[in-house]
DNA sequence: AAGATCCTCAACCGCTCCTAC
DNA sequence: AGTAGGAGCGGTTGAGGATCT
């Protein structure tokens, strides 16, 4: 009797992945392992576990290398508030990132800025701002170079039938029988407390503890930054007049942070 | 230029779950 | 039903590169 799992491993899930073999070894499996062993040796002195490891987030052929783009992004921000640390799962609507990758991400540049904030990064107040602040411009982000880049557009699917890719078309994506809550997310903009422009440091100070009610409000102001400064509303105005300088595909919070300086300068 | 500090990310650890026997 | 072993997962560590002083 053979077996098979559907069980899926940390970097895919899809529906054409190639099962798992379980149970016993056929003769032909057992053939093709000495053949190997004896082409190749024994060789590495190095556990299956490691190099399975080393095999699914490096190896493997599919595995993407580089910064995640902002849509990336959008969807591990988007998945973590509905999955939490569930990084496999989250994985799977990113193909070619790897669990790791995406807690990496996680980490170093979530964590970080809620660090950054003194705040817990597990709080309903920083995942209102995450939601608020962070997915709102990332959105702005996507729409900005799907402007500059029309012709962008992959017909790479997760497995729910999310895209990748932000959809010019309004008509298409509402024919689209899985339409992709993420990329309803700009009304999240309307629904988020407007920033006045002009707001000095301790109007914001009052601002934020009143539209974002830390558990501590220990939180240093000045890492906020000059965030406050104008509106989301004006961000592609803001984009084109500093140039694209954000052309390139990565883009994380801590730019969020200097743009805004940069915003405030350019009054 | 050099040492200190920070940051990133690949790899490891330990646990749980699943499967074969 | 119980046990052993392997796979997969999330948390953590540490090497090495980048940046700061």
């Amino acid at each position: 009797m053979e077996t098979f799992s559907s069980k899926s491993s940390s970097s895919s899930s899809s529906d054409d992945d190639i099962k798992l073999r379980r149970g016993p070894w056929t003769i032909e499996e057992d053939n093709l392992l000495v053949h190997y062993i004896t082409n190749h040796g024994e060789g590495l002195k190095r556990t299956g576990k490691s190099c399975r490891l080393r095999w699914l987030n490096y190896l493997k052929p599919d595995v993407k290398r580089g910064n995640l783009t902002p849509q990336e992004q959008l969807l591990i921000l988007e998945f973590h508030s509905k999955l939490g640390n569930r990084w496999s799962k989250i994985a799977q609507y990113l193909p070619g990132r790897t669990d790791n990758e995406i807690k990496n991400y996680w980490r170093t540049r979530v964590q970080k800025q809620a660090r950054n904030l003194k705040i817990d990064s597990n709080s309903a107040a920083f995942q209102e701002m995450i939601r608020c602040l962070w997915i709102p411009r990332l959105l702005q982000k996507i729409h900005s170079s799907s402007v500059i880049q029309p012709s962008i557009q992959s017909s790479r699917s997760t497995p729910q039938g999310f895209s990748l890719e932000k959809n010019n078309s309004s008509s298409s994506r509402s024919s689209s029988s899985h339409s992709s809550s993420i990329y309803e997310s700009p009304n999240i903009i309307s629904e988020c407390p407007k920033i006045p422009r002009e707001i000095g440091d301790s109007d914001l100070n009052s601002f934020v503890k009143a539209h974002f009610p830390f558990d501590d409000n220990s939180y240093d102001i000045n890492n906020f930054g000059q965030l406050a400064t104008g509106n989301f509303n004006d961000v592609m105005e803001y984009d084109q007049m500093i140039g694209d300088v954000l052309a390139d595909s990565f883009w994380s919070m801590d730019e969020f942070f200097y743009q805004t300086q940069d915003m405030s300068n350019c009054k």
